[in-house]
DNA sequence: TGTACATCAGTGAACGCGCGTTCACTGATGTAC
DNA sequence: TGTACATCAGTGAACGCGCGTTCACTGATGTAC
């Protein structure tokens, strides 16, 4: 964590974009600017930056080793003075999904003004998370099979890596909504031990059948108004009392 | 579907393993035992059936041309004989996939026995759907894989080739299931509409979750006791009226 | 303030891998006569 | 019943691809003196 703190402390000193045309542009080598010093400065970084676009426009699958130092404009090789291997740079990018996701999250829970009772503010942000969850994977598809799709384990939900801006993770989000139904007496007591899960498979589900399933060819008004039928499937199933009829 | 039907019935004449190390065997190259006929006899079904064992081992991925031929013991080469590239033949494995999943759900409503009340009888066999789905999931997660993680689109969930023994798809018996609710009286009118995709969803996200995802590192009796409370959540959250309250 | 030198961060060429696919071919089959 | 021959279903060698990774290397940096 230090480490990576320092790496983004230090933003990398490029002025102005750096092509890889630059070298053979005759003005610029007459002038003999120095357009490409031998150490790059934060390369490290840069690659995570490189990967994770990499990952925006294609998926894990298009993270590939060659073609991130391609876009950094350093030789392949230079990626193993930084990581392991090939894994090892994903890795990192799957957490860095998973950050975004969570930012994401975070924004809709955000947008969810106080709806006056406890119970139903409480519902509304809960519902948030799932609708935040949904139309990220169908904005940003290629993130989101990042972050949820490479085999990984429950560690990765409660890594400080993985948490965004926010300072958490996307399961924490959930998590947190979930203590806050309970707390404010809208959730069962019985319904709250694993319904991370319950709640999460839902909206998971949803966003894979959409992506890569048999509803890719759904349009996405169809799956806009899917979204928060789902959601009320999770929370009427879920228990959580209905504020409005209380 | 009449080629397929051919090709089922003209099982190949292989009396016994005819394995690769036949051909290297002296005994077998001295006694000049014709041990793999030029003309194979039902090609194009061999291909399907390797082709199927692979996706079985290993998903999607493991469907490799090469590999397919290599296990019937025949030249790369000999597949586009029969399949106009590698994508069409996992197409047809997909399908074959998807088959096996219906089998198993088929046999999970099949195995509900009758419950006195025809809207718990109709309950109990929407949720055999659910559990079937996720069970196959976690048994089969190579025809997982294969029959619901490779792009397609909808009209696949309604073709013949994607049907099981039963004669239905998975699709299909989900919503079968849904319809027997709704004739029963035990599904709101105004919930049926899309409530295969919420349904589906659900049980498809778990699926996904458990398999590739953040949870499977949980034990297999997590899971278990997981699915039926999630298939609760999606009925309860459908608005499936209990039949034992009524 | 200047210089020697250890350390670090890059380079460039090469490797082996297994894949899907194409090519020109040949052996087997079954039908017409 | 025998044979010529068109058709079909295989073979085997080769191609190019892009990948991850390793090797021996060199240029840049900054610290000790």
């Amino acid at each position: 964590m230090l480490e990576r703190r320092r790496w983004i402390g230090a933003r990398c000193g490029h002025d102005g974009p750096v092509s890889a045309d630059a070298a053979s542009d005759p003005a610029v080598i007459g002038a003999r600017v120095r357009r490409r010093p031998y150490h790059h400065g934060d390369l490290r970084r840069a690659l995570l930056d490189a990967g994770l676009e990499l990952a925006t426009e294609g998926g894990p699958d298009s993270v590939v080793l060659r073609e991130t130092t391609r876009r950094v404009g350093v030789s392949a090789n230079a990626a193993y003075r930084h990581f392991a291997d090939r894994d090892a740079l994903l890795a990192e990018i799957v957490s860095l999904a998973q950050g975004k996701m969570a930012d994401a999250i975070f924004d809709a829970i955000d947008a969810v003004p106080d709806q006056g009772d406890p119970g139903a503010t409480a519902r509304a942000r809960f519902r948030a998370v799932g609708i935040g969850y949904v139309r990220f994977a169908l904005t940003e598809p290629g993130l989101f099979r990042t972050g949820f799709t490479v085999p990984t384990d429950l560690r990765r939900a409660f890594a400080p890596q993985s948490a965004g801006e926010c300072g958490r993770t996307p399961y924490q989000l959930l998590s947190d909504r979930l203590d806050d139904l309970l707390a404010v007496g809208v959730l069962p007591v019985g319904e709250r031990n694993g319904a991370e899960f319950l709640a999460w498979s839902a909206v998971h589900g949803l966003a894979m059948l959409a992506l890569d399933g048999p509803l890719r060819a759904l349009p996405r008004e169809s799956l806009d108004e899917l979204t928060p039928r789902l959601v009320t499937m999770v929370d009427v199933g879920l228990g959580v009392r209905d504020p409005s009829s209380t």
